[in-house]
DNA sequence: CTCCAATATTCAAAGTTCTGCATATAGTGA
DNA sequence: TCACTATATGCAGAACTTTGAATATTGGAG
């Protein structure tokens, strides 16, 4: 294992390791989801949320999708989400492309 | 998923998301290594070295085993062990229990 | 074109982690 | 006992992350 390899590795690792970032992940592996909706879930300010996208977009974990007004992100890192499955647990079919709404989240995915 | 259980999930990948210790995980799920044996393999000095191993220790990660002046360190977590399978990719069977011995190491087990 | 809603960016203060260095402890053998 | 070797601890400055607040951008509706 090079040194250079091990970096990348912890790199990745450390996108996993901050709180809110890591439950994006875990919803998106999910369904793509846009900002509102992860800010409804979430609870957190908007600008809060959109930083960590960035952060996570700009690793290339995951990918953004525009639909009008409304930006759309999905996880697109199958390792990541080999990563998840094993210390979250499996992405479950039940929960699998059953979207869930959310009450404060006026999308039109959600609405 | 609760705030607590992302909480405890995201520590556990802060700890795997430093390099030297990520080294230093890398090279306990092979096998059982003292302090001098993986300051020689990492080329780092020993007080920095033992400050990884104490943050992984008091993680409950790896264990420590004395053996008269020397402490022999291994992996005691099989979660860990399972993120760093999916990750690194697997502790092949050939590495695995070949304890490789190293020139500038001059504890019992290398020499 | 203008306004509004959704998302993105920037910046700075507070907190945390990293790393090096000096020093402490504990076990062993003479 | 003393000296020596292996390992552990404490501490401080530098570097990095986190988070909040203000502001900018972009696209659609009227």
């Amino acid at each position: 294992m090079t040194d250079q390899r091990i970096e990348e590795h912890a790199v990745r690792f450390k996108l996993l390791s901050h709180p809110v970032r890591l439950q994006i992940l875990d919803i998106l592996r999910r369904n793509p989801e846009c900002v509102c909706h992860l800010e409804a879930v979430l609870g957190k300010p908007q600008p809060y949320i959109s930083q960590q996208l960035r952060v996570l977009r700009e690793a290339g974990v995951i990918v953004d999708n525009k639909e009008g007004l409304n930006v759309f992100y999905q996880l697109a890192d199958p390792e990541i989400a080999a990563l998840l499955n094993v210390a979250l647990g499996p992405n479950l079919p039940e929960r699998n492309g059953a979207h869930q709404s959310v009450l404060s989240c006026e999308c039109p995915h959600c609405c």
